[in-house]
DNA sequence: GCACTAACTTGCGTACTACGCAATACATTC
DNA sequence: GAATGTATTGCGTAGTACGCAAGTTAGTGC
């Protein structure tokens, strides 16, 4: 959706607060009104992209062969979104953006937080399937959680972070196995 | 805070989306404007609780002693606020609140995001402290992460749950012990 | 008792967002 | 060619967010 991309890039040269919805629609070319019909603010416009990624998270878990260990599976899933900027991993210049915008305006975090859960929702489902899981049962919801609680924490704290030991998809990779193995092999 | 309250009660009686920021103030008898000099909207207003009790997870698992395992720490400091009603657990009326209005709004469910997800810093600094963790250490934002999301989770589930077979504490207790051991213990 | 300060509250005005409604344009289908 | 459906738009309205200045109250030191 250019949409998105438009708020994105406007946010992330001027500031979120003084973007306004009016020269968002005007740089795609449509009326501020049809932006309304699609976003339902600009804070939601701008996580879009977000969102998308996050729902590609439950399909690359479908698409995993089943004889793989669900531990394992569950990492590549999610580490293989943060994978080389430009090809399959990251888009150009989000981590600029997330940076400057996710990461500092609450505004945005909360939209961030609500599209890492519309996600989570999709993965539980991916996850009860590929255990055989009741549909009522908690754990698939539980695990869900917990792997993209675990996501969110490695990113976040990788954009804390001033010197930058290693890559992105590292950490995350990192971070979610340590999610999935819990505090049995950590200090107890 | 009163606003807070007063806010809550509205939404739960007339839904979230009739409740207006004048009618909140004019219950509690201040003016519109003082309503946001504290908070920037309604909803904000409507979770302030839930993120107080948020805030409170942090400080239970600091006064737990330092001998504790830090697995039935974590499992204590979060299930303790999920007590019965009345007393130090569930305030009065909650439930029903937030079944009506935080798990049916989607305004409000990022708001509860919010609210969880600044819970959760407090919580990784409790956390770090406890297992002697350097600052910039991602263990501790992880665990905390993964501890929230559970809960997180097992609330929902037990929300989503036509049939009431536990208690909500136990299902939070199971979500975060589930959480903590990781995939070891399950179908792997 | 008297000024002084700080915190809290309020009214006013402004900028902006959200959205219902109705009208239009365009493409598709029968 | 007529009918239907979808996308877009302008307009109007309701409501929220917030800066600013003025007023109130409480507390403090002299």
């Amino acid at each position: 959706m250019d949409l998105a991309l438009a708020a994105f890039e406007l946010a992330k040269a001027d500031g979120l607060a003084s973007v306004r919805v009016p020269q968002i629609a005007e740089a795609v070319g449509v009326s501020p009104r049809t932006f309304n019909n699609y976003f339902p603010s600009k804070e939601a416009a701008i996580v879009f992209p977000t969102s998308l990624r996050a729902a590609r998270m439950a399909n690359d878990l479908a698409d995993r062969p089943a004889s793989e260990p669900l531990a394992s599976a569950l990492i590549e899933s999610v580490a293989c979104l943060y994978g080389p900027e430009g090809q399959d991993g990251l888009p150009d210049g989000w981590l600029d953006g997330f940076r400057a915008l996710v990461a500092a305006e609450p505004a945005l975090h909360g939209e961030y937080l609500k599209a890492m859960a519309a996600g989570e929702r999709d993965l539980a489902d991916a996850i009860a399937s590929r255990i055989g899981a009741a549909a009522d049962d908690l754990e698939p919801f539980v695990l869900a959680a917990v792997v993209v609680a675990a996501e969110r924490a490695a990113v976040l704290h990788w954009f804390r972070q001033t010197t930058r030991r290693s890559p992105l998809a590292d950490v995350v990779r990192a971070a979610i196995d340590m999610a999935v193995r819990g505090l049995t092999a950590t200090s107890c």
